[in-house]
RNA sequence: CGGAGCAUGGCGCAGUUUGGUAGCGCACCUGGUUUGGGACCAGGGGGUCGCAGGUUCAAAUCCUGCUGCUCCGACCA
């Protein structure tokens, strides 16, 4: 592509709501503009970035066996009734009614759309197992839409759904696209780690999502240094170290410390360390309060605790919450609290005489132990894994890093399956319920997290597989010679299948290698008088800032070999 | 939904306190000089000042209401 036929608006200024790199990255590169709050329009460019993505993302797919369709974004929401999701995804979803008032969502996600073709379609265990995939548009109404395309409202997703007649052959489709989604990132040029995650509002059985390390990432991915283990710190799990605390349990005691109710200001009042106390969190369940303790050094997991007690919804209890229960917020303890669910963390239990709220105000207990001074309900792990924790699988530390999910994976089981009458009639004709895995994969996502990923202080650095052109050519000067050679070598490029885009404007040098840099082609060629006369090409490696001269003479089979050697 | 802020040409902003001819930089158009890391000179086009009311001789500026957007939080793939 010729630069003078192209458009590509680059931007000198970076926008001013722009927060995080590829946001900004992609507006002033000319890839995208902001049509409204999380809505983009994608310009040529970046559009040509996507395309590639979604390439790869289609050879992996069919490669698989999975086979393509377009699902309607437009969904009846009695679909989402039927599923029982309408209530659990709720305001996520984006509604709408037709002009005879029936009620209509954008999908945010197309189990239902999927489920309901299979049911009607799929009759025998002949027909299974059988793997649907779509690449389109999806839409979630975000309470706050941020950071450019990495949290938007429309969003273009590939989503793929599997049938299997049972658990087992699930199990191997759920391998089978986790295989793949390993070959389309490590195809990108990512660094990105599968980890084990919560399922979330898709529900199910089992789930990894493919995190792309970031600093931008809304997630925090836990790896072990020393073995494979990975999880998403929603559900991450460390081993269990016992307190080591030899000593005879002493008589309950209530104390004094006013003005005292975080953790640190009660390790100095008290001149106790923070592992003896016992932090007490106040919730409210679906239809009860829940206390939950954890030690003093560690901070509740909410979804745990959520999975734990198998609850669709958790929150924090807010002030009205506190009355009648026989306590003081900022001084709450599980010693005499009425009303409430005692749900403990593991490491709480051998706590040997610790410390806890007085449930009075300025008043806290001390020389507390489990089971002698209070009941507990259940106990649990419901503690977020911290930095240094000992890995459950080995003796490697825990590492925190954040980390952008790409891409998720679900063993969905029945979850859909039951409640849409998705059956099939096996080798005895006996109906059985389809079991179901579904495999996403944000696009626009990964684009944002390849940006945030290959950057930096003046542009874009992309990896040779999503990169929009393979090579850019500029031409220094406008004399005629140099036009004709940058032309001739531009179209033996491209006759050999290399995208190249041609700086042919009428741009002073500075302009084209500033713009160069920012929409960020791994090679740049630079063609002028100068190098001409000695039968030369100067190139440069966007990725690694790399200069090198080639022969004018076969410059293809040089540029053949660098492309080879790239990321 | 709670808190904070913003809305003036395509982009970034000033002007609002103290009401009186809408301005600057970038971008764009024309001509000229330049031409290997975001040129210079001269000329030019483009804005219902987010929307609707109100106060006033006069409103970008003061008052009321609304809308949109951004940030922090809650929440979320």
């Amino acid at each position: 592509m010729k630069m003078s036929k192209m458009y590509i608006p680059t931007l000198k200024e970076t926008p001013a709501d722009a927060e995080v790199i590829s946001h900004k990255l992609m507006l002033r590169a000319g890839m995208m503009r902001r049509l409204g709050s999380g809505v983009y329009t994608y310009l040529p460019l970046g559009y040509k970035v996507i395309r590639k993505f979604e390439e790869i993302v289609r050879e992996e797919m069919n490669n698989s066996g999975a086979l393509e369709v377009l699902l309607p974004a437009l969904q009846p929401v009695e679909l989402w009734d039927e599923s029982g999701r309408l209530q659990n995804y709720g305001p996520e979803l984006m509604r709408l009614k037709d002009r005879h008032n029936r009620d209509f969502a954008l999908g945010p996600t197309h189990e239902e759309v999927i489920t309901d073709l299979v049911r009607d379609e799929v009759r025998s265990y002949k027909d299974l197992p059988l793997n649907l995939y779509q690449i389109q548009s999806k839409y979630r109404d975000e309470i706050r839409p941020r950071f450019g395309v990495l949290r938007g409202r429309e969003f273009i997703m590939k989503d793929a759904y599997s049938f299997d007649v049972d658990e087992a052959a699930l199990e191997e489709s759920y391998q089978t696209m986790y295989d793949a989604y390993t070959k389309i990132f490590s195809r990108c040029g990512l660094d990105f780690r599968p980890v084990e995650a919560d399922t979330g509002s898709i529900g199910g059985e089992g789930s990894h999502e493919f995190m792309v390390l970031a600093d931008a990432g809304e997630d925090i991915v836990v790896y072990c240094e020393e073995c494979d283990y990975a999880a998403n710190l929603e559900l991450a799990k460390a081993k269990v170290e016992a307190n080591g605390f030899n000593e005879d349990s002493l008589e309950l005691e209530l104390v004094d410390t006013p003005e005292a109710s975080t953790i640190e200001e009660l390790v100095e009042s008290l001149d106790l360390p923070a592992h003896k106390m016992i932090k007490a969190l106040l919730f409210k369940g679906e239809d009860e309060l829940i206390l939950a303790l954890v030690r003093g050094d560690y901070e509740v997991n909410e979804i745990k605790l959520t999975n734990l007690l198998d609850l669709n919804n958790l929150e924090l209890a807010s002030e009205e919450d506190y009355d009648g229960l026989n306590t003081v917020k900022g001084f709450t303890g599980p010693i005499g609290i009425k009303e409430v669910k005692v749900i403990a963390d593991e490491l709480v239990m051998d706590i040997v005489n610790g410390a806890s709220g007085g449930n009075k105000e300025d008043k806290h207990y001390l020389n507390v132990n489990p089971e002698r001074d209070f009941e507990v309900e259940l106990v649990g792990d419901i503690r977020e894994v911290r930095e240094g924790d000992q890995c459950l699988h080995c003796e490697g530390e825990l590492k925190l890093t954040p980390g952008i999910e790409v891409g998720q994976v679900f063993k969905l089981g029945k979850k859909y399956s039951e409640p849409l009458g998705a059956t099939f009639l096996d080798e005895n004709g006996k109906a059985q319920t389809m079991v179901m895995g579904c495999y996403g994969i944000g696009i626009t996502r990964t684009i944002a997290a390849t940006i945030e990923q290959n950057s930096d202080e003046y542009g874009i650095k992309w990896p040779k597989a999503l990169a929009p052109y393979m090579v850019e050519i500029l031409l220094m000067g406008k004399n005629d010679e140099v036009l004709e050679e940058g032309e001739r070598v531009y179209e033996e490029l491209k006759e050999s299948g290399i995208d190249t885009l041609l700086d042919d404007r009428k741009e002073r040098a500075g302009v084209k290698f500033n713009d160069a840099d920012l929409i960020g082609c791994p090679i740049r060629i630079t063609l002028g008088a100068r190098s001409l006369k000695a039968g030369k090409l100067e190139v440069k490696l966007r990725q690694t800032g790399e200069e090198l001269e080639i022969d004018l003479e076969n410059c293809l089979s040089s540029i053949k070999k660098i492309i080879k050697g790239l990321n």
